[in-house]
DNA sequence: AATTACTTTCATTTATTTTTGAAAGTTCAA
DNA sequence: TTGAACTTTCAAAAATAAATGAAAGTAATT
């Protein structure tokens, strides 16, 4: 395999690994991309090397600079911009742990909140709901933690944390 | 806020929350009414409270079991199938976490190395390529085997963790 | 072996998500 | 202040994913 055929590969698969996660293709491949180029790439050339329009390619890398997993550039004498990746994976799965949890851990739990603490119930169905619901706002409250936790260590967290797991 | 509206609720949330993590709204909606619901369900009774087509929740339900995290039951004197959850949460989520590895960490990890294993290039390209798909595989895999050593520990898995890392 | 009570499958329809591309917006330079 | 070089927006189109429902399948009962 030579290097072409290994970068479109990679840019592909992870594209397709996106999709399964809730992000978008694009998305995903544009990040895939410039996690593996070395220098700064500007619009044009994203557009060129995955086939797709401007709006599409503005779009998402507008996304990704939200998730602050990737950063706008600007080259001394040229009007226009350039976007490098985060490509520390430490930093990476970071902020993108911090990011799931604000969008989606946080109001999973106020919902679980809200519904668990409905006054109490008699019927046995209402018991076993609230009994449920408030084992799944602890469970999740607490998974939470962790990864706020983990992700403290800031530096090599991940390598830190199989440490300690395995004893 | 009475029951039946914050089971709705509640149901409605988790199917929303499904489709961000890339499982579809239905799927986890059923999984929803059978973690909050005392007894063994049937299908018909699925079909009715979400409103949905028994094709649909026949192909649901199939692919709940198919991960593992619901089950079907049969009673005494009854023709029909009958269907609960696994209510032990770190069961699921040590269940999830498998599935989750074998489907996905997997694959991702084998395309890795072979992208990253393309013969040593020569242009700054080449060698920063290799340099970062080298270091994502590591990152991956060292990630992948924590999560298997944490689900390892089995009972009450995620509140050892807790301790383990608040020192 | 026919009927009943259910479940599964899958071609078609429907809903949702993503992408396009042209127009509007921005910014800099002359 | 005009125009060139670039980016963003967003309505419409295209692509994709999910849901329907009727027909086919299965298995227990008579």
């Amino acid at each position: 395999m030579e290097f072409k055929e290994a970068k479109n590969k990679f840019v592909q698969t992870w594209g397709a690994l996106g999709s399964q996660w809730g992000i978008n293709k694009t998305m995903a491949q544009i990040h895939a991309l410039l996690m593996v180029s070395n220098g700064p790439i500007s619009m044009e050339d994203i557009m060129d090397e995955l086939q797709i329009s401007r709006g599409n390619a503005s779009m998402n890398l507008r996304a990704l600079m939200d998730w602050g997993i990737v950063y706008k550039e600007y080259k001394a004498g040229e009007r226009r911009e350039f976007f490098t990746a985060e490509k520390d994976l430490d930093e990476l799965a970071v902020k993108i742990a911090k990011e799931r949890s604000k969008r989606e851990i946080k109001p999973a739990l106020k919902i679980l909140k809200e519904v668990s603490t409905i006054s109490v119930g008699t019927t046995l169905e209402e018991i076993q709901f609230i009994d449920q619901t408030t084992k799944l706002y602890d469970f999740v409250l607490k998974a939470d933690n962790m990864l706020e936790k983990a992700t403290e260590f800031k530096e090599n967290w991940l390598g830190k944390l199989v440490l300690k797991i395995m004893k």
